[in-house]
DNA sequence: CGACCATAT
DNA sequence: GGATATGGTCG
């Protein structure tokens, strides 16, 4: 029995609270030294802290420090006519997104305005021309997500031990559990140990929390905020007022104003907590600031729900904290539709079932409300403990592999009519993606698309699209990729001459470090050199092991998949190499001549001995690490009001498997 | 696994 | 709204 068992909540609404406080009747928990000394009580834990760190302006910001432009001047980042982008000095002038570039050069003459860069035609890269025209060029986001690796890159220098999970192109959550507890532990002695004389032993509550200074530490969000500015409110609370507090304008003032506001309420251990956490992410935004030039901000809280929401109370170059007992004034004055999650159907559906719009309103609902249960389902529970604040997802380290898709799209003003126009397209696209596939191969070498998808919008309708495995080729190339594509172009949309095509996107799903054992063999064997092997616009990995193994079979969906190819080069010059994909060790066998399979299948298996050897090692290896990270699958929780079924293990991973393990 | 949907920046 | 990304549903 946890004290902050979730049962607890769901069969609260049961019996309805006479006290709205009861609402939120979880914030501030008994911690005991049970919880000081446990590391592993997950989103459990009543000390979790963490936080949500945002690029301000992130594409903007990316601009000016690519050209080098002065802080203070007003920039927008331009897509097409439209604006992706306006830095906080344009934002002065009342630039903002969804105005046109005229309207903001009419509201401030002298702004810099810059297109993202673009392919154009059949380049092999992107690059920043002038003569930008969505007929004939594709927009390319390569460059801020190379900065957003930089930054995520110091993100983890500059805390380790920390979970950190990239939300998206400029957003990081963090896990500053972990740290902040060792601090904890470090900066008082007190707490490491159970006093002998206590009267729980390990359930006795910790003595009383220091006073803690939040001087520096980021914006307090009040415990009890100000009435709202204006006395004249609208009749029936619309949408353009806005509800929450006025930011105000320095942290001077802010803090001067602390107590008329409240939070001078009792500290709690999980108040430190979080101001430890605090001149963690200081410290982390801090660097990103001064070696790469980028200003962020960030909020700190018990959860990512809450951090999330916490990060926007105050922007730019700023960071800010919401206490537990800050919460519930915090979060009833919002409109629920802009919370995570509720911005879209899910929302609307819950505004229209109870004719209701903020967060108070929604209290006064219980589970067992006409309609919630019956409506809302597996959501309903997602949905009342988010609106008190409580969140159980976790901070889950995306690990390697960075990226699990690749898409490149395009949308067509002026749709297209014709084959080869549809053709035209798909290579541009395979091309960024060729590009983008061997940049990521740099971080990590042995990066594999497993399926490549097309999808194309006719005229007005939906979009379709169709996937295909994605055929291994140690050189992926632009003709492999484009030529997956065309194929699937013909199944897609036919040779119909009547179609009319408005938006093409091609994309690499599952993308994965190929591991030992979990992809075939053919990961492993790269081509040195080779000659006599024609190329021809399907270049077939002359090491495809179902050629080896099964010769003719056809399991190889690349291209054309004509059958000139399997098996038909008569005499080959190759050498081969295995590269490890765990320690980058690479291991060369001599080059030899083949005439047939035979030869292969000699190679193959120098090889496979080679890779048995040395996957022993990493084996043993592991055994020795084991115990330091086991995943804990054991927590649920619901990172999205989805579902919270489980998907089942993926089935037993077939293909070269059954040649190692005998 | 393949197609599609929901959500987000 | 365009360009991307992720995760879930359902057959």
């Amino acid at each position: 029995m946890t004290p902050n068992s979730p049962l607890k909540l769901v069969w609260k609404g049961k019996d309805k609270p006479s006290n709205p406080e009861d609402d939120f009747d979880d914030l501030n928990p008994v911690i005991t030294y049970r919880h000081m000394l446990s590391n592993n009580l997950g989103v459990r834990d009543p000390l979790r802290v963490i936080a949500l760190c945002d690029s301000d302006a992130f594409y903007a910001a990316c601009e000016m420090n690519r050209l080098r432009v002065d802080k203070d001047v007003p920039l927008v980042v331009l897509q097409w006519d439209m604006l992706i982008a306006v830095n906080y000095p344009a934002r002065k002038y009342g630039i903002s997104r969804m105005d046109k570039k005229k309207d903001a050069l009419k509201r401030c003459p002298h702004l810099k305005v810059v297109h993202v860069a673009t392919y154009k035609e059949g380049e092999k890269e992107p690059g920043y021309w002038d003569d930008v025209d969505t007929n004939t060029h594709k927009v390319s986001l390569d460059y801020y997500r190379r900065e957003s690796m930089k930054i995520a890159a110091m993100f983890k220098e500059e805390v380790p031990g920390c979970e950190i999970e990239k939300a998206s192109i400029d957003e990081a959550f963090f896990d500053f559990t972990k740290p902040v507890r060792e601090i904890m532990l470090h900066r008082y002695p007190h707490l490491s140990k159970t006093p002998p004389g206590a009267p729980l032993g390990a359930d006795t509550p910790l003595p009383p929390p220091p006073n803690i200074s939040w001087n520096g530490l980021g914006n307090l969000i009040p415990v009890n905020p100000p009435p709202p500015a204006s006395e004249d409110e609208p009749p029936d609370g619309q949408p353009n007022i806005t509800t929450t507090s006025l930011p105000p304008e320095d942290e001077e003032v802010e803090l001067a104003s602390n107590k008329s506001r409240g939070d001078d309420t009792p500290t709690t251990w999980h108040d430190v907590a979080l101001s430890i956490a605090a001149e963690l992410m200081g410290k982390a935004r801090l660097a990103v600031k001064t070696k790469l030039g980028y200003t962020t901000s960030a909020g700190i809280a018990r959860n990512k729900f809450l951090a999330k929401l916490t990060a926007s109370y105050k922007k730019p170059d700023s960071q800010s904290i919401l206490r537990n007992t800050a919460i519930p004034n915090y979060l009833r004055p919002k409109e629920f539709q802009k919370l995570r999650f509720l911005g879209g159907k899910l929302g609307s559906a819950l505004a229209k079932e109870f004719d209701v719009s903020t967060v108070g309103d929604l209290l006064t609902i219980s589970l067992e409300s006409d309609g919630m249960q019956s409506k809302f389902g597996e959501n309903s529970v997602w949905v009342y403990e988010i609106l008190r604040g409580i969140d159980r997802s976790e901070v889950k380290d995306k690990g390697s592999a960075l990226t699990k898709s690749m898409l490149a799209s395009k949308n067509l003003p002026k749709p297209i009519t014709k084959a080869s126009e549809g053709k035209h397209w798909i290579r541009v696209l395979a091309a960024e993606l060729a590009l983008r596939l061997k940049d990521a191969r740099e971080m990590s070498p042995n990066l594999w698309p497993k399926t490549i998808v097309l999808h194309a919008r006719k005229g007005y309708d939906a979009g379709r699209s169709k996937q295909a495995p994605f055929p291994f080729t140690r050189e992926v190339t632009v003709d492999t990729i484009a030529s997956a594509g065309d194929k699937l172009w013909k199944e897609l949309v036919g040779n119909s001459m009547t179609l009319n095509v408005s938006s093409v996107q091609l994309a690499f799903t599952g993308i994965d470090v190929a591991e030992a054992g979990q992809k075939s063999i053919e990961g492993f064997l790269k081509p040195v050199s080779s000659s006599s092997v024609k190329e021809t616009r399907e270049p077939r990995d002359i090491f495809d092991i179902d050629q080896v193994a099964q010769p003719g079979s056809a399991t190889n969906a690349v291209g054309d998949g004509s059958p000139q190819n399997l098996g038909n080069d008569k005499s080959q010059v190759v050498s081969l190499s295995y590269v490890c994909a765990r320690c980058g060790k690479t291991f060369e066998l001599p080059t030899v001549h083949h005439t047939g399979a035979g030869d292969y299948q000699d190679i193959h298996d120098q090889l496979t001995r080679a890779k048995l050897e040395h996957d022993d090692f990493h084996f043993a290896r592991d055994l020795a690490n084991e115990g330091s990270h086991r995943p804990l699958s054991s927590i649920s929780s619901k990172p999205t009001p989805k579902s919270s079924k489980k998907r089942k293990a993926s089935p037993a991973t077939r293909g070269i498997e059954k040649f190692f393990r005998k």
